[in-house]
RNA sequence: GGCGCCAUCGUCUAAUUGGUUAGGACGCUGCCCUCUCAAGGCAGAGCUUACGGGUUCGAGUCCCGUUGGCGCCA
């Protein structure tokens, strides 16, 4: 039998990083047991619900590469088939139409929660006559179709994940299915539509947990065959909450336009919550899916740690990534930040970028750490670079040191080297006393790539004139 | 409130299904390298496996209870 998962995100905004994770591990799924893949938007909630959420979400999925076989579906386009699906419970008296108006039922739940008991449906509506429900309808009330639970007995699992669980019937109440508007309910458009799609395994968050025996009694009510489940832990904020958009970077778009890999933003990701016996922390993704099994997948929350995620994409960009994918996201960065165009000299902006590379974790640093190769002059950046130039006979060794490079013949890294430090043992100057300085008046601060690669790569003329202008303005 | 899920270093997690000095990774500290910052190398601190009871020769692992966190019901 084909495999056959979903993931169904509801579009009511970005695609956040719980969101995420369960795509990629469906995704991984599908894609380790040769299965398919389907996305389907579950835009029911049309209060909340919005195209350019779906636009962006189906962006993002693309962008982490996690590539659906079907759809994607709109749930919405199903209305039909839904509220045919609520009838026929109806006529299998399955289901019935209820009266009880909001006001009402608010007014018992709170009546409940106040004697504290379950505040549960007290199946008012459960055996009307035809002429109580002519007279409602001549009251002009809606009605809303509710699910005729069972009283007794126990609905169980065995999750794929978390083993097997158990719930009491007599605790679950006659469920919603059908709004008065017509529109289904959540736990009845899902039943519905994986049904239809032939879902075999049910791959979602744990916050679902409480939601699946009233799923599967649907699924019984119709006769159809109850898919598998596999209820992944959630992702909490480092409050131990779960992430929200109060945490401020759980959307995904976050990340990208920060400057994270796509292949990190995985591998980061399906290590909450899965690992391997030997703890293995890099993955390519054919690897990922290799290796990927739901029964190593962890029954505990995961705290999602922005620390360990920018080491990943500093190792990625060090070690993973090819010089031309370097080259081609940092000129991405640079670009829309306005230091260099498209018409610049790739090669020097090759050279630049390169000095950086081992220094970057995210793509989004990288034109702040550059930005006085494309500048005509410098700025200092803190005290540090202002206290450097203030030592003593800095003005002097750089006015020497000026007409040194003036004559420099080989402006090479190793030339360049060679010449400073001849030019500290000539004068007896200490290697820092000069270096520091030097570096300042090149870049403006105080850290940064080789001294000696990164003067090589401004070249002459620029260090000169950077030379020309500390000396001017220590008078 | 009811029901459910969960519980190993600060964080993510591993532990041949009962036998380890409880392992790795991020982060942190120190040292080495060094013109700085990174990177890299080395070393270190950090978990009485939430707590309390059992079962057992032996428990992170099995059972019960407690506590705590989270989730779902509106």
């Amino acid at each position: 039998m084909t495999i056959r998962v979903r993931f169904a995100p509801s579009p009511t905004g970005y695609l956040h990083i719980g969101g995420a994770r369960t795509a990629l591990f469906n995704w991984l799924y599908a894609r380790k047991e040769q299965g398919v893949f389907i996305l389907r938007i579950e835009d029911t909630d049309e209060a909340r619900s919005t195209t350019e959420s779906t636009a962006q979400i189906l962006r993002s999925m693309e962008w982490l590469g996690l590539n659906w076989d079907e759809g994607p579906f709109l749930q919405s386009e199903q209305l039909e088939k839904h509220q045919a699906y609520a009838r026929e419970l109806l006529k299998q008296d399955k289901a019935y139409q209820c009266y009880c108006q909001a006001e009402e039922l608010e007014a018992r739940r709170k009546e409940m929660m106040a004697r504290k008991l379950p505040p549960k449906y007290n199946g008012q509506c459960r055996h009307l006559t035809a002429e109580q429900r002519r007279q409602y309808e001549q009251e002009g009330r809606k009605p809303v179709i509710r699910f005729r639970m069972a009283d007794t007995g126990m609905t169980g699992i065995n999750d794929l994940v978390k083993g097997p669980i158990e719930f009491n019937n007599a605790l679950l109440d006659d469920f919603v299915i059908l709004k008065s508007t017509g529109s289904p309910v959540y736990n009845f458009a899902v039943v519905c539509d994986d049904h239809d799609m032939n879902i075999t395994h049910v791959i979602r968050g744990d916050d679902h947990i409480s939601n699946t025996p009233r799923q599967i009694m649907l699924y019984q009510a119709f006769g159809w065959t109850v898919p598998e489940f596999a209820h992944i832990p959630m992702i909490l904020g480092p409050d131990g909450a779960r992430l929200s958009k109060r945490h401020g970077a759980a959307a995904l778009d976050e990340y990208i336009q920060q400057g994270y890999l796509p292949q990190v933003i995985l591998n980061y990701l399906v290590l909450l919550g899965w690992a391997t016996e030997d703890s293995q922390q890099l993955f390519s993704v054919p690897e990922m899916i290799e290796k990927f099994t739901l029964d190593r997948v962890a029954k505990n929350p995961a705290i999602f740690d922005p620390e360990k995620l920018k080491w990943m994409n500093g190792e990625y960009i060090r070690t993973k990534i090819d010089e031309a994918e370097f080259e081609k996201i940092s000129k991405e960065f640079l670009e829309r930040a306005k230091l260099v165009t498209e018409e610049d000299d790739h090669d020097y902006i090759n050279q630049v970028i390169k000095l950086e590379r081992e220094r970057v974790k995210t793509f989004a640093e990288l034109p702040g750490l550059v930005d006085f190769f494309f500048s005509d002059g410098v700025t200092l950046q803190d005290d540090k670079a202002r206290q450097t130039l203030a030592k003593p006979k800095v003005k002097e060794i750089l006015e020497k040191l000026k007409a040194e490079i003036e004559q420099a013949a080989d402006f090479s890294v190793s030339g360049l080297e060679k010449l400073v430090r001849d030019f500290c043992t000539t004068n007896n100057y200490k290697t820092g006393e000069v270096f520091h300085p030097l570096r300042v008046t090149a870049s403006g601060r105080t850290t940064g790539p080789g001294l000696f690669e990164m003067l090589a790569v401004l070249g002459r003329e620029r260090v000169l004139k950077r030379l020309t202008g500390t000396i001017k303005n220590l008078g």
